[in-house]
DNA sequence: TTTATTCCCGACTAAAACAATCGGTTTTGT
DNA sequence: ACAAAACCGATTGTTTTAGTCGGGAATAAA
């Protein structure tokens, strides 16, 4: 199991953004520059999570990307998901409703307890940590 | 994040061993027809299982495959590991020196504590369920 | 000894995902 | 006017996934 490219440099350029929170629009070139991350494809990433609302871009010369919310109410999860998808490691986990089914499959809904168990255990850890923990770690 | 069927066929192959560990060898035929796999794919990931330690052949007419220890001691995190790789979310985790270095990378190493988090967790939860478990719980 | 069963092995492939790259357009501060 | 940015759509090379196909070798049962 390996993180994608996108959930990786989504976290980064969020870091980046939330570590310059309040001083004003950050560039998509500084931030690839900073991060060593390709523009253009940068740029893709960063278009996602301006649609689901937690960057505001800033067009113009000297403009840039600005977090849409405070970085102690963004967490890793919140990055990550829209990024990638909702953390579903078996399709039948996707929804609120396929948990609570029963599985027809004989052996396959036995082994479902446990991508239900991980799936839990990834969940309650990226939602613990938000923008704002990740900058406060930088200073010590 | 999804887990690829490499994976999840694996895991239910063993646990259909393991549900019948103790009665001599099961077919790829029936494992395969029991969880809806292609036979011929299931060869290729039983194959990297068998390599592994995990299960032994028997060649032959009436022959099949059993598992090589007991089922209490064969763990999900064992033939996840053995089916898709280590589990690094991100390469600088590979190895165990890798997680004592330090980053050159200014941002990236504070996400990367992230990372190292969310793998121990899986890990963790992995680790902490054999396919005796599992047997365990059909029974309920 | 023949035959049916079953594992063994290597090659091949279609489709999707990943990770970009490229080129041009629009907006806006200086 | 000019340069700095963001915006947008198309294209592309590589890798992974999830198989398929076909023949060969071992062995139990008839």
């Amino acid at each position: 199991m390996k993180l994608s490219t996108k959930g990786r440099y989504g976290v980064a350029a969020m870091y980046e953004l939330a570590l310059h929170y309040g001083e004003g629009p950050i560039s998509l070139k500084s931030i690839a520059a900073n991060q060593g991350i390709s523009e253009h494809y940068l740029e893709q990433l960063i278009c996602t999570l301006r649609n689901a609302g937690y960057v505001t871009s800033v067009r113009g010369a000297q403009g840039g990307y600005v977090l849409s919310k405070d970085p102690a109410v963004i967490t890793v999860g919140d990055i990550i998901t829209t990024m990638e998808g909702p953390i579903a490691l078996v399709d039948c986990l996707l929804t609120e409703a396929d948990r609570n089914s029963y599985c027809e499959k004989a052996g396959a809904c036995v082994t479902r307890g446990v991508w239900a168990k991980v799936c839990d255990s990834i969940n309650s850890v990226l939602d613990s940590i938000s923008l704002a923990d990740l900058c406060r770690e930088e200073k010590n």
